[in-house]
DNA sequence: GGTAAGGTATCCCCTAAGGGGAGGGTCAAG
DNA sequence: CTTGACCCTCCCCTTAGGGGATACCTTACC
């Protein structure tokens, strides 16, 4: 016979936990003192607090423990238990991949954003783009509803989605309230779905300047690098591309200070 | 600006869980009416319930959640946070395949006891035997004390473990008290440890009998196995084989009456 | 047998994220 | 003015125990 702490040190439960299932009623002492309430322990306590152990360890419940002891006693008639169980923890499983999934998405995107600054000078550049494979929706307004544009595809491309937004400008000039864009997202697989565009973007050489900034201030950017088009007396070839490195961001809108926006102007 | 009920419909969330959200100052109300006690919302609370079910979603707790809104309001400010978070939940998906493993392990083991009965005629019946890989603990004294060689090669071998113990009884007679066996497991892979053997139990044709019970009957089935060898004029190699297709289980000691082990006598 | 240390008992409050319900006040339409 | 729907606060409940207060008990030592 083992008093409580005895009974604690051999099991390795804490003494409240051992109370705890006595009043539950799953494991109750072989002996109680019915003056002093004293709790004494024997052996077969002992063996039954490892079952409870191990049930624990596995995350069954207390009920769940209750009912199995009570009901069963030969691991044979636990099975379908055991098994639905099983199911249990392997939806938790599941739930907990998508957690990470979508974790993962957030922190690359943040990662490589903030790796864009760090190695961009916001100068302006001259390089090679490659093709890109996107999903493009062909919009006539206001520039500012380009994100129901992304939606649509988000809605219809979300798990091929392999890179940024970006939207392609069809005009020559600034047309804020009926604009000729397309909203796009490149994509990693090909689907058919009406009144949404699938097609490789060309590749070629591109003038390319990073906004740092509010959306406002692109006018800015767009002088200089008007300017510098002027200058290499370059020939632009339509559409112009806005990519979208970081802007309102998934969780929260963000400082618009910070968002960081690449034209693209594609030359011959 | 919306009434409580309002403000639930638009944002899925329960109207005692806005409650709980003002309560725990992450989703204070624009306005409340200091006569009525009336809540009342407007979009940005809108907004902010957004954010603030995304991180339930994502499984952060109540308290993180309001350090996160206090302290940051840009993606990038809690990058850290989030991969810290990430490892979080990395650690819970390796326990709960951990937990996987566990039930996989009882329930085949009990799944295949049940397919053993099933099949078998409880007769005696010849057949062949593979080579299996071992890892043995030669013991001399009682046939019961075979459970410590169990643990010990347990606690070696615990992940190559690969099928059922089996006992090798080196006796041509029946000595309870002072037996010469080996207890045994077999295993996937071989490592070398000191005082356990490991290596091929040779292939052959045996007698193989069913015996469900008790230990303690073994006895009777060893007499019929050993009468229909006297009858067919076999010529015995030791060691037999005791198979332990299912005995006192990892959880419970089950019932004895179920207990279900197979004696293999190889023969030339 | 007395004393002191340490073991044990019960009782109450606390956790996280709300859910359920009681009792009572408020709003808007008829 | 009434009625039904809506809203308020307050209290208790959930899991699996942990922390602490206070009182009683056991054991060792003198």
């Amino acid at each position: 016979m083992f008093s409580i702490g005895e009974f604690s040190k051999i099991t390795g439960l804490s003494i409240k936990t051992i109370r705890f299932y006595h009043e539950k009623e799953i494991l109750i002492p072989s002996c109680v003192d019915s003056n002093t309430g004293y709790r004494y322990y024997d052996h077969s306590n002992v063996e039954k607090a490892r079952i409870i152990i191990y049930f624990r360890n596995i995350e069954f419940s207390i009920n769940e423990i209750k009912e199995i002891l009570d009901n069963y006693n030969d691991q044979t008639d636990i099975l379908d238990y055991l098994e639905q169980h099983k199911q249990t923890i392997e939806a938790k499983i599941r739930k907990y991949k998508n957690i990470v999934i979508s974790l993962d998405n957030i922190i690359s995107n943040e990662r490589e954003a903030i790796a864009a600054i760090e190695n961009s000078s916001f100068e302006i550049e001259e390089k090679s783009l490659e093709a890109i494979l996107i999903a493009g929706v062909r919009m006539q307004g206001k520039y500012s509803d380009c994100g129901k544009g992304f939606t649509r595809i988000g809605k219809n491309f979300g798990r091929y989605i392999c890179s940024k937004p970006l939207c392609l400008y069809y005009d020559d000039e600034y047309r804020p309230e009926d604009a000729n864009f397309e909203a796009c997202i490149p994509i990693r697989r090909s689907k058919e779905v009406e009144g949404i565009s699938v097609r490789q973007l060309p590749a070629g050489r591109c003038i390319s300047l990073l906004h740092k900034g509010p959306y406002d201030e692109l006018g800015r950017s767009y002088a200089k690098i008007l300017e510098y088009v002027n200058i290499k007396k370059y020939e632009i070839i339509l559409p112009t591309r806005e990519v979208y490195l970081k802007g309102p961001g998934i969780i929260f809108k963000g400082n618009p200070k910070n968002y960081l926006t690449e034209i693209q102007m594609m030359i011959k």
